[in-house]
DNA sequence: ATGGTGGCATGGCCA
């Protein structure tokens, strides 16, 4: 079973490629992120030609998250935070083929110390202790999305520049991110490899992709009881050279067994 | 860098 995750920035300009990256990658379960649209207007029949039911939770031009499948119904859809009063639709779960799956959109931040910043702590803080909820519920749990974290220094071109103080890096952020792996939930992409310099987003300015100059926040976080069954893991860079392409590549994994 | 690029309620906001 392959399961993805895509921060497509707007599904309104990306369903093209969308369409074109399910065809060639085959994934299974894809947690989409910003699809920047109302529920009204999301592509559920193209995607339906294409093999994948969907659930969602959209907005107008900001947020927005869906989950995809193939060969098996999304069961038990749960849209938000529950108990969390949240008007940005970041946040949807379903059970796939027996495993429990949470798409994130984690709030972006701004910078550090301000409201945004403030708000993302905050959230996060309501995601660890749903997310210890969901883990007792559902041993075989998937947490995915766009973490707007970068886990640690390999996860950035330049960790003089994305440091203790800076956003997506700084220490409450990454704090944040080690409560959620001392729930029992794994990196995926770092089950399979050491490197550093492996990215999945690269900001549209100063020609941030051409120059490789990236960042890895988006995560795929596997339980305990799924962990023996990570083959393998990785980043399809090929979408980001793709024309007018979103400023993320999507970040996958595999589970065997 | 109150910058740079891209998306969208096309006018500031968000990333």
């Amino acid at each position: 079973m392959k399961i993805a995750s895509w921060n497509v920035n707007s599904l309104n300009v990306r369903l093209p490629h969308l369409e074109q990256w399910l065809g060639e990658a085959q994934p299974d379960i894809v947690g989409i992120q910003e699809t920047k649209l109302d529920d009204a207007r999301f592509p559920d029949t193209a995607l339906a030609a294409l093999g994948y039911r969907s659930v969602f939770s959209g907005q107008k031009t900001y947020n927005g998250v869906a989950l995809l499948a193939r060969g098996h119904a999304l069961d038990d859809v749960q849209v938000g935070i529950p108990g969390f009063d949240d008007e940005q639709k970041r946040v949807i779960a379903a059970t796939v083929g027996g495993v429990r799956v949470i798409n994130l959109y984690v709030v972006n931040g701004q910078d550090v110390g301000t409201d945004k910043y403030a708000y993302k702590l905050r959230w996060l803080d309501a995601v660890h202790d749903w997310v210890a909820r969901e883990r007792d519920a559902h041993p075989r749990l998937v947490v995915l999305g766009d973490f707007n974290i970068a886990p640690d220094a390999r996860d950035v071109h330049d960790p003089a520049v994305w440091n203790d103080d800076h956003i997506l890096t700084s220490t409450a952020e990454r704090a944040a991110l080690q409560r959620l792996f001392a729930l029992g939930l794994h990196d995926a992409f770092r089950l399979h490899h050491d490197e550093a310099g492996v990215f999945s987003w690269w900001d549209y300015r100063q020609a941030g992709f051409r120059r490789d100059l990236g960042l890895r926040i988006d995560l795929t976080l596997v339980s305990d009881a799924l962990r023996a069954e990570t083959v393998a893991a990785g980043i399809d860079r090929e979408p980001r050279t793709w024309e007018r392409p979103s400023d993320h590549a999507p970040a996958w994994v595999a589970l065997g067994g």
